[in-house]
DNA sequence: TTTTTTACTGCAACCGTTTGCGGAAATGTT
DNA sequence: AACATTTCCGCAAACGGTTGCAGTAAAAAA
């Protein structure tokens, strides 16, 4: 069975296809009566307007894309989530595309993306894309873009991030409150900006006023390891910069038998998923996915009105005591 | 700026529209002197064919449109990983659109798929969600429909699956070979489908080879409540159906200071990402969200290829040793 | 009754492609 | 030289809507 057309509508009504494209959106210029035989009609044919064709007509879209490294992560998924919420409330579809840490994936994404019209997009970059090309060439066909989370360094574009600084400060100083002697602070690879703004904030704010060792790890084992060697230096506190890290501390200190907060406390920067399986729960800084999606979008409307203004955002942090520290 | 159209290319070549289109999918007809003029003026002015234009005229949409209770899950987000990424390889695009239990957000994300002309739906139906009408509609329209996970009892569509039933055996079977004397059994809705072919399927295998302490939860803290109070009855074992209800089982345990598997066992059914969280690592049948996707997907090719054969597939069940039993 | 206004509705062009068919020029065949 | 084939390309319709403009009939005003 073929889907119904206003072709179909009209030619059973005798009306002509204008009249009822027009009915059909309760344009003024069709009497009331003619209205309700078309919509009744609409209805049990069960007529739903071809995308294609009003998209191709009015060269409006609708539709938004979403490029991310994986939509397997917590944190992305609570922001795609929260995109798509805001997306179907305001009549918008989301095109969800993952590049995989794949620069070319990321292109042929981007490809896509252009091929529907997209109306915007949201952008996380891949860690190692240096093409931003393909993105510039979406703002000269003014599709704003938005990016998220790992942002480029360009000027001149939409960018929203969770607070990397302030959430790092606040960790510290959260720390430093519980007189805290020694700590283990554990950060993600070294070469990420999102570590090296993290570490910056992190040490300034704790500078001499107690102890600290450092070490970075590039996965949830490697976090573990690390953390069990650094365990005979008995620190009386940890400090994850990322969910991924935590799990693996977290292994680490069960492994070891530890107790939280008895014997080690424990504090991270996470987006509230993980910290919530443990007990005690873990204290974390909050960042929020869910809130930097409703971020994103809200700029997103907001260059969709024409704002030209160029905004860099920032979602604030705030502390979520568990009781493990 | 504009996007770039055939127009334009056969306008700057003095070709027609139609020996452009011809020479950029390499048509016979076309000479190579004119193909290579083509193309790489098309390179030069980045051309992107307008994929409305495409499927509006071909009736072709290259779309799966995907409909889920909430991508903020696990399981489901590896399905949509996997899927996605079969789309991609296949040249498919995805429509990611989330009902959040809501039976009106699940009718208008139909609706949303319908006026997208998408070329086939995978569905997993929102918990209490009666009107199948929708999805029927959709099989008129000669789009095919794969449910996953959580399936309509309708007869004559097409069903993916984790076997509910193998992996509740298998872990009752793991359960029976290390001799264990008292199991405390967490399920979760009792409502749920899935909860009674779990259950059915475990206390057959488990018989009365060994005591056994049946409890529902509906969700993680309730998981979390039951399991402390049933340690009153000094259970051996701890057997989870899902992974919120193992959440809430972990922290009954770490709050009760048990020592896994010394003071207490613990196995579950899992998509094996909350187990690999604890140490020891838990020990789980997996369940996998990415098998099942893959699975999905082949059974979509194979209707989209004209395959009439209605199946019901179900991913097999395999267990993961982690060193909690 | 004639003229003006108002209330409806239809015509036709357009959005960017695809594709069947027909035709001209170039080439090959007697 | 006359005819038959190829080779290459363009015309025009179609996909399913939207929308500016024009047209007709009925109602109101003169």
């Amino acid at each position: 069975m073929n889907n119904t057309t206003l072709k179909e509508i009209s030619a059973v009504l005798g009306l002509s296809i204008s009249t009822v494209s027009r009915a059909l959106k309760n344009h003024p210029d069709i009497s009331e009566k003619t209205k309700l035989r078309v919509t009744e009609l609409a209805n049990t044919l069960d007529y739903e307007p071809n995308a294609n064709a009003i998209q191709l007509r009015t060269s409006k879209s609708n539709i938004f894309g979403l490029v991310v490294p994986t939509i397997s992560n917590y944190f992305y998924h609570s922001f795609i989530s929260s995109v798509e919420e805001e997306s179907r409330r305001n009549n918008y579809s989301l095109m969800i595309l993952q590049s995989g840490d794949n620069p070319f994936a990321e292109i042929s994404n981007l490809k896509l993306c252009r091929q529907n019209r997209i109306s915007g997009l949201f952008a996380c970059m891949s860690t190692d894309t240096i093409h931003v090309e393909a993105y510039i060439k979406l703002k000269e066909l003014d599709i704003p873009v938005v990016f998220f989370d790992k942002v480029p360094d360009l000027p001149n574009c939409n960018k929203v991030c969770v607070g990397n600084e302030a959430s790092a400060t606040m960790a510290a100083t959260t720390i430093l409150n519980k007189k805290k002697k020694k700590v283990l602070a554990l950060f993600g690879n070294k070469n990420l900006s999102i570590t090296r703004k993290r570490l910056t904030a992190f040490t300034e704010t704790i500078g001499n006023k107690t102890a600290v060792i450092i070490n970075y790890a590039d996965s949830a084992d490697e976090a573990e390891t690390l953390t069990i060697a650094a365990f005979a230096q008995k620190p009386d506190t940890v400090f994850c910069m990322s969910d991924e890290i935590l799990t693996g501390a977290m292994k680490a200190i069960q492994r070891s038998g530890f107790n939280i907060p008895g014997d080690i406390s424990v504090i991270a920067i996470s987006n509230g998923f993980i910290p919530r399986l443990y007990y005690p729960e873990i204290t974390y800084v909050e960042t929020s996915g869910y809130k930097l999606g409703k971020l994103a979008f809200s700029s997103m409307m907001a260059c969709l009105a024409g704002s030209t203004f160029i905004k860099e955002l920032t979602t604030e942090s705030i502390l979520v005591e568990g009781g493990s520290i």
